[in-house]
DNA sequence: ACCTGAACACCGTTCAAGT
DNA sequence: ACCTGAACACCGTTCAAGT
């Protein structure tokens, strides 16, 4: 029965709650401490990639070696969850400069502060989308766009399912335009002179909108599909406020959800 | 000047022109075709995830070398740009059953189309979010949704960016709620008492929405974000289809935008 | 001509030997 | 006690030797 002895996956609570200590209470001065490890990593990351990150040319970076890394963590999975968290403080949003806005420009401002920092770390953005983030940055962020909500009247439910959803969009939209593999401009073009070469009769669609498939800037379509979700929460906050009060949504449908 | 010779990205749309043409033109009976070897990959990445396929384990299963596999794909990520397509061909929506239906309806039966796929395979979705997908099997639901939208008059600038817009949504919740990594139940109810044992004066928002952020189904959180699209959706082509008839979006600015 | 065993240059991780 | 060179068991990929 050593069941109890499994490792937590790096990056869950559970994980979490139990490396989370280590890193605020790191003691004394070790040759190499976690945060400057981590900062090297990222930058190795920035510069070629996540593929070419090897613990051996980190370790080459801050002049060790391999097993001297060891000492900071467990696996290379570790270091890169700390990673992520590390890119999410850069996500620079204070609830102060929130709380005078709109809601809705609240929620874009931090909508496109995420964004913006996902683009500045295009290689490691597959770091954040593996899983929903948990960590001490992940929870601030909840916390204030979650305070932001319920401040402007957002019942309880509405606001736990627009923090969920807007996480998702934005998370989908770097991931698919920032990330390498995604389509450059060069692409586009080529995507372009594709769509425009196929059979009108049997892809109308495509070739109608072929232009416009491939022509609209990132930041413009992101605006577009946000704006979208803000329409919809408008919508669902201000005609149909009795749908997402708290207790109305039937608990036990939702447990019981055969396909959740 | 060798710069011609460079490969084009697997998965890439210059990738794809260059590739479909061997996939389909397959000739002879070649000891284990393309097709089997992407099918064997499939069942390995969902029975053993997506870090325990090897090509050794592959080439094993399959009979025979590594060297062997080589003769039907270029590199690793190739074949796995190959099961990326793969998988997007379990997506069965027909055009028929979809024009049927209200618009709405339709589109949320084609976002649980793809959303039930990938949940088939979750191993597999860091492949699918990696990228735009530009493969045949991509183009085609391209094509029905837009055609689908077209039809019930949505104008091409609105059906492009609509199409975009579900696409990301449904991507980022697949990624994010079924891939490895993603909370367990058991990690969904650790999350909930370290919610409840925050401090409620630092996280009055967080542990106010403890049980919400971590009881929603996910279908139910699915549902939600797909209707708020809708909603959006719904309102711009009902309340300002002005902002959306081709030719009225400045497409100068959104070409010289400088944060795109 | 087609196939593939065996090798190559790596990788993440470990541990016994150093200080 | 703390650190780390060197090894281990792999990996994706290549190529010369087989048929």
């Amino acid at each position: 029965m050593a069941a109890s002895e499994v490792q937590p996956v790096p990056g869950s609570p559970a994980w979490w709650s139990s490396r989370a200590l280590t890193l605020t209470h790191q003691r004394g001065r070790p040759q190499t401490d976690v945060g400057t490890i981590v900062d090297t990593a990222l930058k190795l990351i920035d510069d070629v990639g996540i593929q070419a990150l090897t613990l051996r040319t980190l370790a080459e970076t801050l002049g060790s070696g391999t097993a001297t890394l060891y000492r900071r963590f467990d696996s290379k999975d570790e270091l890169l969850t700390l990673v992520a968290e590390r890119i999410l403080s850069e996500v620079r949003v204070t609830p102060e400069e929130l709380e005078s806005l709109p809601w809705r420009e609240a929620v874009a401002v931090a909508a496109n502060a995420l964004r913006d920092t996902l683009r500045r770390h295009p290689h490691a953005i597959p770091l954040l989308a593996a899983q929903v983030p948990v960590g001490p940055n992940g929870l601030r962020a909840r916390e204030w766009l979650g305070g932001l909500l319920l401040g402007h009247g957002f019942s309880v439910p509405l606001t736990a399912r627009a923090f969920t959803a807007i996480g998702h969009y934005v998370i989908g939209f770097a991931i698919q335009h920032y990330s390498p593999g995604s389509p450059s401009p060069e692409d586009q073009r080529q995507l372009r002179d594709h769509y425009h070469s196929l059979d009108p009769a049997a892809y109308p669609a495509t070739t109608a909108a072929a232009d416009e498939l491939t022509s609209v800037s990132p930041h413009e379509e992101f605006r577009f599909g946000l704006d979208l979700l803000l329409d919809g929460l408008e919508q669902a906050s201000r005609e149909r406020p009795d749908r997402f009060k708290p207790g109305r949504i039937p608990r036990h449908c939702i447990e019981s959800d055969p396909s959740a």
